[in-house]
DNA sequence: TGATTTTTATACTGTTCCGCATAATATAAA
DNA sequence: TTTATATTATGCGGAACAGTATAAAAATCA
């Protein structure tokens, strides 16, 4: 692929109004992704038909093909979405500069938000649900996977090793299993959410591993 | 239903030979429902075909029918099945007097065994596989997923209640808070198990959990 | 032997499913 | 206008699906 179509100088970068040539979408490509999106983490994959998506999108089937590919492609497409949302909910939590006590609490709650949504009853976390369902037979959506846990790893290790370089925790504390009980933590809650454990039993869950985890402020 | 058929005088309680009066069964119904079993912990409910249990019992449909029901019922079978496995395997370790480190290694070995067991792959754990797909739409299944949560978080409760007992906790720990976060422990280690996430992996995160929740002993 | 009972074996029914082929429609370019 | 292009709309085809109806088989009982 060498020169993108025939004419574009390659100058402006796409500013509004890229004047495509054919039949104008009836859709919009994001919108339709999260309506995917959410049909997905409600059903799962093998309970989510194209007829349904199709209903959901707005999409008939063939563009949902011409816009998405299969409905694997499909699968894959929307849970990427969903760890791009879940980042966006999450990086202002890990950007500011907060006790290490305040800042947890705010990921559980955001993680919450999350696990509890939905019109139709919690849906909980959608890497759970993935590494429950698709991870196993299928390798490229089980590296996703793998992925997600890692990421959620890492974020909770760099805030303990923060936390204990500013003082905040004891010089035994070791940030990589600190994370391993935050993520921890983040699972179970994520798992009995979907079994529809109220919230107030989930943050006393939370609030639990945070005692153990982080010296209280009293 | 007051008598149970005509004749049996009510004496001996079912010795060995029953002497049915039809054709005989050409399957065994605990052998069955252990195969059944092992596909849905495989592929989930929605996955798995009644031509696929029918050859993996070697039991035509309409014998599947007869003896479990529905496709529905044959999985909450094998879920109760799957939930008396598990107990069997566990039932020495909490009844065993053990110090509660050991104890919990003991139980989390065990728990691993499980969650990595089949040929085709670990499998992980089938409570947290049915919260994260029937549970949200089946009251019934929910039901029984939350009360496999309950006990487990009820038998953890209780090993921790004992070894405060013992004098082998502080006097400032809680029991519930500990059982919480061996539960999430478990939770963590089953998802990630079905994710392929290695043995020693797993281990490793038990064993950090283990050293928060109770003191390595050196 | 023949009647009864219980299970197995076969095959059918109607539905749902995924993916695609074909045709109609709406825009830009020539 | 005409042509080219990109999308929508309709619907087909073959497979898989859950559940059941019907008939054959294998045992006990009379």
């Amino acid at each position: 692929m060498v020169q993108k179509r025939s004419k574009p100088p390659a100058a402006k970068p796409e500013a509004v109004a890229p004047k495509r040539r054919g039949r104008p979408r009836a859709y919009q490509p994001e919108i339709a992704l999260g309506k995917a999106l959410d049909l997905f983490r409600k059903d799962g994959f093998a309970a989510t038909s194209l007829d349904d998506l199709s209903a959901a999108t707005g999409m008939n089937r063939p563009s949902l093909y011409g816009a998405f590919g299969d409905k694997r492609e499909l699968y894959i497409k929307s849970y990427q979405r969903y760890r791009a949302d879940a980042r966006a909910a999450m990086v202002d939590i890990f950007r500011d500069q907060l006790p290490i006590r305040q800042r947890l609490e705010r990921i559980y709650a955001a993680a919450l938000d999350i696990y509890l949504s939905g019109e139709a009853g919690p849906r909980g976390c959608f890497t759970v649900m993935t590494a429950a369902s698709e991870a196993v037979a299928d390798p490229d959506i089980r590296k996703l996977v793998l992925e997600g846990f890692s990421e959620l790893d890492k974020a909770f290790a760099a805030c303990f090793r923060l936390a204990k370089e500013n003082g905040e925790l004891p010089e035994s504390a070791d940030p990589v299993v600190l994370a391993q009980l935050a993520s921890a933590t983040i699972h179970t809650i994520a798992i009995r959410a979907r079994a529809q454990v109220p919230r107030r039993e989930l943050e006393a869950i939370v609030k639990g591993a945070l005692d153990v985890m982080v010296p209280a402020k009293p």
